[in-house]
DNA sequence: GCGGAAAACCATACCGAGTTCATTCATGAA
DNA sequence: TTCATGAATGAACTCGGTATGGTTTTCCGC
């Protein structure tokens, strides 16, 4: 099934992701044009746009974040969501150890961040997740709660993810960031759970 | 001090302003042109790009959002930053009665829900505004839990105002919106303060 | 009032993102 | 070998936004 077709327009779009990827990573998101992005991955602006529908796919391609609505609908019985959602991200943090490339994903999440325009697209993306989240936990929790504690969560989850990728950024190496990201889930899940009384010791 | 250059500025920039809300309000964001507002307006492109740096400007001025990190720094002594804008947004719910042009804020609501351009713009404002009432919530609860309580609230709130748009986009009246908005206000303190467990009755 | 500086404004050309479409060309099936 | 398909092309186009250079209007010191 897998012919020579499909095999060279996959290359095509791996190749204009890959040489993307490097330029971005290279001189920043705004400054690099679709001109010369399709110039140097040798084909034509349309076949470019033929194959990610904007600039920004491009440069989003394959940032998929979690799935929470997933997490949750498919949690063993007898588990809370909030307890399935922080199983998962404490397992998340313990495997932070010498990883893949980790280099290639910072510069990456560098481009999105140095860009508002990335900032506000991976923010859109969280989105839908939020709302998916909210559907899952409308038959535990009604509607109304289901749509606030979907929020609260999304932005918590948010939050880790930005003050993780802030330490690595900040070169502190993989596991001290590993480290604080454990110690923020468990605070993080325990505001979730507990509320902010939590933190006035009352 | 009020000469007539400040008034003609003042006046340009008015017309420009009004055009453009009547012209997305029929029309939609996306489906009008700043060359169709420039001229609709009496002005040249580069004039009206003077008075507003992005078309996005030209659909959200005058938004502002409330300012969450004044309402917790200008507390009065002796309560929690969350009584505080309990109070704030009890207070803001209870005032819903008969308003003033409801119609047109109603008009812009839909123009910025309408386009996702505009959604993720008023978005990245409340962004701003979530670091300001971390920044003054670090004070309080040090900074880590600062930063996860404040993307809460935020996301709380910013939950609040969907679902009271919401109530008032389908045509619900004034005061329904408002009671239900009263009463999802009480849930989402509620839910901040004592956390999800609140809801699963333990 | 008068003259010149400053500021508002204009027309126009330009740039980059994204679209459209007629055409070319390689592929894979008959 | 032939032929239908669809990937790829290139060029022209739209629209948001910027830059430029020139023209009018307002302001202010004389």
């Amino acid at each position: 099934m897998t012919g020579l077709r499909e095999r060279k327009k996959q290359q095509t779009r791996q190749r204009i992701a890959e040489v993307a990827a490097r330029m971005f990573a290279e001189r920043g998101f705004d400054a690099v044009t679709v001109n010369e992005i399709a110039e140097a991955a040798d084909v034509a602006k349309a076949t470019l746009f033929s194959y990610f529908p904007t600039k920004e796919a491009l440069a989003l391609d394959g940032v998929g974040g979690d799935d929470l609505a997933g997490i949750v609908a498919r949690r063993p019985a007898g588990r809370t969501p909030l307890e399935a959602l922080r199983a998962h991200y404490r397992a998340f943090a313990a495997e932070q150890g010498p990883d893949t490339d980790l280099d290639a994903l910072l510069a990456r999440v560098r481009v999105i961040q140095d860009s508002p325009v990335l900032r506000d697209a991976a923010n859109s993306l969280l989105y839908r997740q939020r709302q998916a989240l909210a559907q899952v936990l409308t038959d535990e929790y009604g509607p109304r709660a289901a749509a606030l504690t979907a929020a609260q969560i999304a932005a918590c989850l948010t939050t880790l993810q930005e003050s993780y990728f802030g330490h690595l950024l900040s070169g502190a190496g993989a596991q001290d960031a590993g480290r604080a990201l454990a110690r923020d889930v468990e605070l993080a899940f325990d505001l979730l759970e507990r509320g902010i009384s939590h933190l006035e010791g009352r």
